[in-house]
DNA sequence: GGATGACACATTTTT
DNA sequence: TGTGTCATCC
């Protein structure tokens, strides 16, 4: 097997490819094919006769797990030995093997974002703590300690200055305290339980470094500190470590990720080879110019070159929109001329930073007819008649359960309140609420007791029943009845019901797809998947977040929302968050190979309210909007923007009038479009005169007083900038 | 115990 | 906007 093809990598990628022993560090820009270069080292390494089984790749997308994993097999015919998959997954599966080195049975349920709240929602009440005022926090501290190596005590040292932390870190020890009587861990627990299982046994950390010769990571700079660390243990014997990554696409570090990691790795590895890669194979030189000018204005970076040979192409466009109707069409409308000259459907992502930004796109995209899939937000399994089966079917893997088993005890009703799980917590004592009542343990009155016999003859009858995964989920759902709490003859209940059917048609897939596992396999696959590993599969255009894409490419980009609140975010306020904001806004850019499209609204409809948006300064960092506005005389003037674009609606229907501001500028010079206000002048209720509009009242004022929605004799409600509308007050 | 309606609420990004 | 909690009544 030594006939392994260079020629699809450059010298550069080559030079680091060929570097196989050792630490190895790669750091390059967008696009530069350190993905590529991960891959194809992968394939390398077989063909010097390095056995799958000897090699571990973490990567972050699903695309580039398959992309290998294909490569593999075509490769070995033992391919599906090597470990391809990401963090999370690797830890389940250790865990699944050596949890019970850690006093955890292997059988374990992996707590979601939802189970995790409901047993801390617990805790506080019992301990009769307001919800409200600790939830969140001690959510946080959760997270924070766990995302930590410290021990809990370290951690409540560590923040003696947080108020209340005695407390937060009582009502942690007891969270562990749950999850380990559940025996449930949590997504934080896959990797910081791996972490101390390695610590405290030598010998376990010893099989899996032993075992891992060769250990490949893509998407560096997202690791947190605990990934890092395992990282370091499960390299602590062969130490052929190749990490790849790029400090400026850190998106996550609001979840612990450190780019620092990439330069710590200098430091804590020995002789660590480090290469670069600069030449970037996706996009244009037009793209490029506007990303590199972006991240530019970064200061937690080091200098990197990016270039191509692709010099030239389409000069990214801007399109300034009435509201986010108009900025959803004129999408849309764009979308539908590059599709009849050629391009197909998924050469399309429609990028955003918010998943609430999507909705008005399913509209206009269905109304053009074009053919996409909206990724991210709300998942199919979390619905609530989807997750009331999934915890039937966890109280089958692991009957210490108590989350999953309070969610299905009253479902469907079966007349087993609030009063009764109390009694029944009571008399349980430190076994779980399913295990006392299977050993039967209490006697309780006599109607109650009849209504829990049968919930556990059913339980019982079904966990002695042998058979395939998907015939048994249709089981439990017959068995309880689950279907029957719906109604068929209303709408609600006809579509649960279907859910339901389509749950059992997602399980039979699976287990087509997978014929080897279990009903414990099929759980983990579901919490621990998300769907945006599938983007980019389906003809259809992608509509997701920016954190979604990472890794991905696409012919046409599309960023919409690009206002100040919004892109950045409102809750970005440290020099830092803003870091991170725009590296955010680097990432989407460099997604593109040909052409970007960003958007941005003067009016937004968003969580309830209307509020006049100030475009992005990211707009003026990429470039756009650098020249001292025109005065834009009114919102609603037609021609008063400039539409340099046959694509733009030219014209919008709004509230019964015709609107044209829509702006498309390739991006001269500008400063901010920031109008100042006098405050007060008017207000509603007020009468006015308009040269064109004639007499008029004051309906309403934006809260920002910048924007006043006026109802004319004979045209109608408009919108107009209250500052420099001419208008004349008639009567106050 | 369960159904109903009023009210208060917050609403980033994801493994 | 939409969800989740609380009080009230059956
Ligand atoms: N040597 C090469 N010759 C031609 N095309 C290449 C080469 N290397 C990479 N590419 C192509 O460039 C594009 C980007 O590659 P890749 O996704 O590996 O980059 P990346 O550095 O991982 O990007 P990102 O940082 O955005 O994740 C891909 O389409 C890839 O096929």
């Amino acid at each position: 097997m030594n006939n392994f093809d260079f020629s699809s990598l450059n010298t550069e990628q080559q030079a680091a490819l060929v570097e196989t022993e050792g630490a190895v560090l790669v750091t390059a820009g967008a696009g530069s094919g350190k993905t590529r270069l991960l891959t194809h080292r992968v394939a390398f390494l077989l063909s010097k006769g390095i056995s799958p089984y000897n090699i571990l790749a973490i990567t972050f997308t699903n695309k580039a797990t398959r992309e290998m994993a294909e490569r593999v097999k075509a490769m070995c015919p033992d391919g599906d030995r090597i470990w391809i998959s990401t963090f999370h997954s690797m830890c389940a599966k250790i865990l699944r093997m050596d949890a019970d080195a850690l006093g955890y049975n292997r059988n374990f349920t992996i707590y979601a974002e939802d189970d995790t709240e409901k047993v801390v929602k617990e805790i506080l009440n019992e301990m009769s703590l307001a919800e409200d005022k600790w939830k969140k926090n001690v959510l946080f501290h959760i997270s924070n300690w766990k995302n930590t190596i410290m021990s809990l005590a370290e951690y409540e040292r560590a923040c003696a200055a947080v108020v209340d932390i005695k407390k937060i870190v009582l009502i942690i020890d007891e969270y562990e305290k749950r999850l380990k009587k559940n025996n449930a861990l949590d997504f934080d627990d896959l990797l910081i339980k791996t972490y101390k299982l390695f610590l405290n046994h030598d010998e376990i950390r010893l099989k899996y470094a032993q075992r891992f010769e060769y250990i490949l990571v893509d998407e560096f700079q997202d690791t947190n500190t605990v990934q890092y660390e395992l990282v370091r243990q499960l390299a602590s014997v062969h130490g052929n470590i190749f990490v790849v990554g790029d400090e400026d696409q850190c998106i996550y570090s609001w979840r612990g990720a450190n780019f620092k990691n990439i330069f710590n790795f200098k430091k804590d590895f020995p002789n660590v080879k480090v290469f670069k890669l600069e030449r970037n194979y996706r996009s244009t030189g037009k793209i490029l110019e506007r990303a590199n000018k972006l991240i530019a204005h970064n200061s937690s970076r080091l200098e990197k070159k990016l270039w191509t040979e692709r010099q030239g192409g389409d000069e990214p466009v801007i399109y300034n929109a009435v509201d986010e109707r108009d900025e959803a069409l004129f999408v849309a409308n764009t979308i539908e001329r590059l599709l009849r000259q050629g391009y197909k459907p998924s050469d399309f992502a429609i990028l955003m930073r918010l998943n609430a930004l999507t909705r008005n796109l399913e509209e206009a995209l269905l109304s053009y007819n074009i053919p996409h899939k909206i990724y991210g937000g709300f998942k199919f399994y979390e619905r609530a008649e989807i997750k009331n089966i999934i915890a039937y079917l966890r109280l089958f893997v692991n009957m210490d359960d108590d989350i999953a088993f309070q969610k299905v005890i009253n479902f469907p009703r079966r007349g087993i309140g609030d009063g009764a799980l109390s009694k029944m917590k009571h008399l349980a004592g430190n076994k779980s609420l399913l295990r006392a009542l299977v050993d039967g343990n209490y006697e309780v009155e006599p109607a109650l007791q009849k209504k829990l016999e049968n919930f556990v003859q059913t339980y019982c009858g079904l966990s002695e029943i042998d058979m395939p995964l998907a015939d048994f989920v249709s089981e439990v759902i017959s068995k309880f009845k689950i279907k029957d709490a719906y109604d068929t003859k209303t709408e609600e209940g006809f579509d649960k019901q279907m859910n339901i059917s389509s749950f059992e048609g997602a399980v039979r897939e699976f287990a087509k797809l997978n014929p080897t596992a279990s009903l414990s396999d099929f759980l983990e696959s579901i919490t621990l998947a998300s769907d945006s590993d599938e983007i980019g599969e389906g003809g259809s255009v992608t509509i997701a977040t920016v954190h979604a894409v990472k890794g991905l490419e696409f012919r046409v980009v599309f960023i919409i929302g690009l206002e100040e609140g919004i892109f950045p975010i409102s809750r970005a306020n440290s020099a830092d968050d803003i870091e991170e904001e725009r590296r955010l806004m680097y990432v989407a850019v460099t997604r593109a190979e040909e052409k970007v499209i960003l958007t941005h609204c003067s009016k937004r409809f968003l969580y309830g309210k209307t509020s006049y948006e100030i475009p992005s300064r990211f707009c003026k960092e990429l470039g756009f909007y650098e020249y001292k506005p025109k005065k834009i005389e009114e919102t609603s003037v037609f021609g008063g923007g400039r539409s340099y674009s046959a694509s733009a609606p030219t014209q919008t229907s709004f509230g019964g009038f015709t609107f044209n501001k829509a702006t498309i500028l390739g991006g001269e010079q500008s400063s901010e479009i920031k109008p100042t206000v006098e405050v007060g002048k008017y207000k509603p209720g007020q009468k006015v005169e308009h040269p064109k509009f004639g007499k008029g009242e004051i309906k309403s004022i934006s809260d920002d007083g910048l924007v006043g929605d006026i109802a004319f004799e004979g045209f109608g409600i408009k919108s107009l900038m209250l500052e420099i509308a001419p208008l004349k007050i008639l009567e106050e």
